[in-house]
Formats: C-alpha cells, structure tokens, sequence
DNA sequence: ACCCAGGGTCGTC
DNA sequence: GACGACCCTGGG
C-alpha cells in the first residue's frame, strides 16, 4: 500500500502550458476549474490542483507517487511544444491561427484503461454529460481520496468496474453505451487483453486492431485512446467536428457529410506528418470555441 | 409539442 | 461501403 501524502511541485517560467486550453481542448472528462480559475482533477489514483501564476505553474495534491515524476509524464513535460508548434505554424495560415489559439496547449498521457472506458462513453454523447456519467460512475465505484476538504473519486479499475452489472451502468445515464462497457470490461477482467499488451504493442496498426476488437471501439475511439493515453501523436481521429473544420479550411464540399474519413486522414498525414494528432487538437479545440 | 444534435458504433442490406 | 437505429438530455 502506497502511503498518500500532500505534495507540491513548481515548475518556473513554464511555456506552452495554459490551464483552460489543456483542461478545456476536449481530451479529457475529469477536471474541473476552481474559483480561483486553477483546476483540480482525479488521474492515476491522484487528485491534484494546478495554478498558474504568471509563467509559473504550481501543482500540489494527494499522490500515490513522487508528485514531480507523476506532473511530468502526465503534462508531458518532457516534449518541446514551443518546437511543435513552430513546425505545425509553418505549415499553413489554418494551422497557424489554430496553434495561436491552442497556444498553451499539451497533450495530456492519459491512463489507458480510463481512457478506453471514457471514449466508449463519448460515443454519439455530448461533453457535459459524459464528465457527469465519469463522476458518477466513480463515485459509486472508485475509491474516495480527501482533499482540501473535499472528496474526490478514482476512475474505477478493471477490478471495481466489474462490479457494476449492465443495469447499474444504464443507471449512470450512459444509456446504450452501457453493454459495450460492461462487455469491455469483461474482456479485460478474464484476460482475455490485457493493458499491458496494448501497452508493448509497438506497430499502431496492429494495436488499432486490438482496440477496435473491444465492443464500443469503433476507429475513432481507438484513434482517441492512441493519442491520449499512449502517446502516437501520428494517429488522427476524425470526428464531427474534424470533419467540419477540415472541410471548411480545404475542401469547401457543400455537404460536408459528404467527406469520406479516409479523405480526410490521408489529407492530415499528408499535411501534418507524423503529428498529425496534436494538430487536431489545435484544430478541434479552435473550431468548437469559436 | 416536435425536431435535432451530440468527440460514433453496430448490425444490416 | 452506405444507412438507420440507438439511450438520453438540452436547446431551438
């Protein structure tokens, strides 16, 4: 058993990094603003509030782990976006007005087995109810931590979740979603995949295959769940909104329905290369805010 | 009151 | 490959 402890982590005269475009980009469900404009969130079994003063960046929490070490695989930290960013501006004015926008945006390195869960729930749903369906689903599953007087709850694990039967699921609000999770979970809980297979798996063909096997992981789920949690910034996933912005900046067809997703994936490696997946970010983020 | 859309996926034709 | 159905909720 870990012990769980307050910890606080400052990171000075920190660039790309701005908390609303991180938290608010669309890549994940659990973190919320505070009054005081930082966020606080639940990930990986901790809860952590983030603030931003100035360019500095204070992090404290309840972590299971050294709070520095957990920050910088979680934040990324690690990767150049100032150099990302350059590259992606340079390649067209679309791309440039996206990144200005998106400016202080990271791609977040999303626990895998949460992330396959939340993006089976996205499907065909809308944000504001998919974070409520999340909270929902642990609180009555997860594992209570305290902090700041509050309580927060874990995303449950394989483990917790395969406690909820389909009509507990349904009971969340996650409506026909709730089989495709349940089924999912089953998978994982009798071996049948496992996280760390998925997490070895080097070739993202075959690992896109792997996921699309699991019931309610369809091409864009799978491409979300590669991005967000496994770091392929090469993958892009096309949904309504991609399709949208992408039609209106290139193609202009009239009836962007039209636009078939293989398009539109052979036109992003084609324009952005192997990261192709943080420029949907900056384009999805700069599309749906304004 | 009714219709439509929402970070899609699945079964069927 | 295209097409419609699908839980549910909010907004026009």
């Amino acid at each position: 058993m870990i012990d769980m402890q307050l910890q606080k982590y400052e990171l000075k005269n920190c660039n790309s990094f701005e908390l609303k475009d991180i938290f608010d980009c669309g890549q994940c469900f659990r973190w919320n603003e505070e009054e005081d404009k930082s966020y606080t969130g639940v990930f990986k079994g901790n809860v952590l509030n983030v603030k931003k003063v100035g360019e500095d960046v204070y992090f404290e929490g309840v972590c299971n782990d050294d709070i520095e070490k957990i920050c910088r695989e979680y934040f990324d930290l690690d990767t150049n976006y100032e150099e990302i960013k350059s590259r992606l501006s340079n390649i067209d004015e679309h791309l440039k007005k996206s990144v200005e926008y998106g400016k202080g945006i990271r791609i977040l390195n999303q626990d895998l087995w949460e992330t396959i869960i939340s993006f089976i729930i996205s499907a065909n749903n809308n944000i504001p109810r998919i974070k409520v369906i999340i909270e929902r689903m642990s609180a009555k599953y997860g594992n209570k931590i305290e902090y700041n007087g509050k309580e927060y709850f874990t995303f449950p694990t394989i483990n917790e979740l395969r406690k909820a039967s389909v009509e507990d699921l349904r009971g969340f609000g996650m409506g026909f979603r709730d089989k495709r999770v349940h089924d999912t979970t089953e998978i994982f809980f009798n071996r049948v995949m496992s996280i760390e297979e998925l997490q070895q798996e080097k070739d993202v063909d075959v690992l896109r295959e792997k996921l699309m096997s699991l019931p309610g992981v369809g091409r864009k789920v799978a491409d979300c769940v590669m991005l967000f949690s496994l770091k392929r910034y090469d993958v892009f996933p096309v949904d309504v909104w991609i399709r949208r912005v992408m039609n209106e900046l290139y193609i202009k067809e009239e009836d962007e329905s039209k636009v078939s997703k293989e398009l539109l994936q052979n036109l992003a490696r084609e324009k952005y290369g192997n990261l192709a997946g943080i420029a949907q970010q900056y384009l999805f983020y700069y599309r749906r805010s304004s």
